[in-house]
DNA sequence: ATGATAAGCTACAGAAATGTAGCTAATACT
DNA sequence: AGTATTAGCTACATTTCTGTAGCTTATCAT
């Protein structure tokens, strides 16, 4: 059917997924604190009453975006690559996190006000538990297969990249491949014994 | 009249302190984003028009208490304790974060509208260019002083004790010493040359 | 075609915050 | 003591968002 033309008015999915992104926009201009469905219905051109027949508050329109956003890509490790294998899980998490679901993610957990409601939804669905776990499932599995020492792998070297990548996005500036070979050469592979080495005290 | 003590009226220096005080208890609260002239004046128990008296809005009395607020303290690294020292730099980190002023940056840096007036005010005052500085104080010292080779010292390594702490506090659980010094044994110190090392590839 | 469904529109009363103004009264300075 | 500051109080017209309601009408299904 003709996308616009004939049909003036949107029903349904469509509407649905027009007012989807628009919570999401909303929340990474304005932060979580300042959502009101004043603007995500100026946002999606549909006005409020349409918005409260199927929401209560615009909480509830974010979760409902959020739970009909991607799911978060998981890394796959490949066969011998440890090192091509963390680059690409930290891409993984880069791409993810620059994404329209994921932008909104991070102004929800960085939000105060948002703690007990919103960030327990996130976690049982957004994340299911995977919430951080972009290098440590490379890690693992290679620690598994004897490439270093599995003592190594503690909580602390597990959050390594993903730590550094964050602290990037958070100064504004995003990572680049060559920013996360570097994250994974000077950070991480030195942290599990495969690194720069010159002295063992 | 006077329940107790003589003074009922605040002026001066302690009813800027207790406005001061307010703002950034209020804006940890509920983010910059819900910051208002209304909210401070009722935590500092002062009426509206006495706020508008000296600021405009509610960012102008944010900046103004920051501004007043303790400047971040600087690690002075000692002769020849790297370790220990690096764990102290991260705990002055810790403490300052967990500190008012402190909190309150957070809430800043982590809001979506808040970019362009304040972060830029923020980085003038507040940090003094002094901002993701407390490791790399005390690793610059040691590389000068030939304790591990000066091109480790890249930026990704110079980052990397800021960037796990603040993983931590954004997670929600601000790292106890313990925490503080596996962070230094297992990730910078590994990174500088310095840690478990079994193979160099 | 025809009726059911659901979106668009308008209105309204209430809450909360804004910025301004004018008055009162406590505190500090000389 | 007398005076200048300056904080506290009250009021008011605006603005923005909230929920709710009732009506109109485009779109879909049969």
């Amino acid at each position: 059917m003709g996308e616009h033309g004939g049909r003036t008015r949107r029903r349904g999915g469509e509407l649905l997924a027009a007012i989807h992104a628009a919570v999401l926009e909303e929340v990474v201009e304005v932060g979580v604190g300042r959502l009101t469905m004043e603007g995500i219905g100026r946002r999606a051109a549909t006005p409020r009453t349409t918005l409260y027949r199927r929401w209560s508050d615009p909480i509830d329109v974010l979760l409902d975006a959020l739970y009909h956003s991607h799911p978060v890509e998981e890394p796959t490790p490949g066969a011998d690559d440890l090192r091509g294998d963390l680059i690409r899980a930290l891409q993984l998490m880069v791409t993810w996190t620059l994404s329209p679901a994921g932008r909104a993610v991070a102004a929800i957990l960085t939000d105060p006000k948002g703690a007990p409601k919103v960030s327990e939804a996130l976690f049982e669905r957004v994340f299911a538990n995977k919430g951080g776990t972009f290098t440590s499932t490379v890690l693992r599995h290679y620690a598994e297969r004897g490439h270093f020492p599995a003592d190594l792998l503690t909580p602390v070297v597990a959050d390594i990249g993903e730590a550094l990548v964050t602290k990037r996005l958070l100064d504004g500036a995003p990572p680049t491949d060559a920013d996360l070979a570097d994250i994974v050469d000077q950070a991480i592979l030195p942290a599990i014994g495969l690194g720069p080495c010159r002295a063992t005290p």
